[in-house]
DNA sequence: AAGCCGGGGTA
DNA sequence: TACCCAGGCTT
């Protein structure tokens, strides 16, 4: 397939994405700095998450962790403390693993070349993209969500390919300063070329664009429909102790892994519940007054916990199965902990 | 190629 | 309510 770009068409696009970025870009905390590991930090929090969500994140995660060498000494538990209500939390377990890495393996300084990034965990494609020519100053191309629609607009063509679009970008990004190109491309459709309501009267590629021509922009890209969350039941139980709460550690795998939450099973079955728990950790418990239900939708996954006071009843019989994690917490240790949005509301439930 | 993985801002 | 966000990983 020929490029769909012509020389003249791709330097006037340059051009005129350059022109527009230098007065138009916002003043974000990653942009003070070309520190590869602060470009790496937000470039991961950025990933499916809004600029105006990230920022406090962003700020308090560099207070704690001001550099690499700190992130990989530093414990998974704290590490997620910050990510705490930030979601997909694999983006700071693999993180943190990447900065091990980096310090073994590279002197604690992030790679520059595309095989040794895009072997880390948690860079993909679009983050080896971005650190390669943010911090790098390499002409690698990045395709998100804002790049996509930007080029899908300005072409306009029903069937643009993911192959397509990555090469596109990698023509665009050719030439002087790819660590601007490629911020204008992504500060264009964050700002300018949006999903609803485009302000194409105030876009610097309204000329010649495509889609704007058709008079319904918003129609590019076409979208996939997306299944509507499926519902589903669990049952958790809250059991205290001298003042203290049982909290077990999710597995590192997984919706919400390494994060902590009361004992909690599948279904709406106390005996379920009673019984898992003796599995996992060896106490005994019955199931008593019901709290109430909490509710918290998941991008796929529409949740309806139902919590229940547990009763101690038995001792340990046998020892903690596996590699659960169990601990009596109390409000110190509690706050220590990383836990999801669901668990804060189970607890603010518990407290009354 | 498609499903899984959070949470929140916005219309 | 529904969409979608500076994606990556797994199957």
């Amino acid at each position: 397939m020929p490029p769909r770009l012509s020389r003249p068409r791709r330097e006037s696009v340059r051009r005129r994405l350059l022109e527009w970025y230098g007065k138009s870009r916002r003043d974000l905390p990653w942009r003070r700095s070309d520190d590869p590991y602060r470009i790496w930090l937000s470039e991961t929090m950025l990933q499916q998450t809004r600029v105006e969500t990230v920022v406090p994140y962003y700020r308090r995660f560099l207070e704690r962790f001001p550099d690499l060498r700190s992130l990989a000494l530093a414990d998974e538990q704290d590490v997620l403390k910050q990510w705490e209500g930030l979601g997909y939390y694999s983006r700071a377990r693999n993180l943190k693993r990447a900065a091990e890495m980096v310090l073994r393996d590279h002197g604690g300084r992030v790679p520059s070349d595309p095989e040794a990034l895009g072997s880390l965990p948690g860079i993909g494609r679009y983050t080896s993209g971005a650190i390669r020519s943010i911090a790098f100053k390499q002409p690698a191309p990045v395709v998100d969500g804002n790049v996509k629609r930007v080029l899908a607009r300005l072409l306009a063509e029903p069937g643009l390919s993911e192959t397509r679009l990555w090469e596109l970008a990698g023509q665009l990004v050719e030439g002087e300063h790819p660590d601007l190109l490629n911020q204008a491309l992504m500060e264009l459709g964050a700002t300018v070329c949006v999903p609803r309501n485009p302000l194409c009267s105030t876009c610097p590629l309204r000329r010649g664009c495509a889609g704007a021509a058709t008079g319904r922009p918003e129609d590019f890209p076409a979208r996939a429909p997306r299944p509507p969350p499926r519902a589903v039941r669990a049952l958790g139980g809250i059991l205290r102790s001298r003042g203290r709460l049982l909290l077990m550690r999710r597995p590192s795998r997984g919706l919400l892994g390494g994060l902590w939450e009361i004992p909690s099973v599948p279904g709406d079955d106390p005996g379920t519940l009673v019984e898992a728990l003796r599995e996992r950790t060896g106490l005994g418990s019955r199931a008593g007054a019901a709290l109430g239900e909490v509710r918290h939708v998941f991008t796929h996954r529409d949740l309806t916990l139902r919590v229940v006071e547990l009763e101690r009843d038995g001792g340990r019989k046998r020892a903690p199965a596996g590699d659960a994690e169990a601990l009596w917490c109390g409000s110190a240790e509690i706050a220590r902990l990383p836990l999801s949005r669901l668990m804060h509301k189970v607890l603010e439930l518990a407290e009354r």
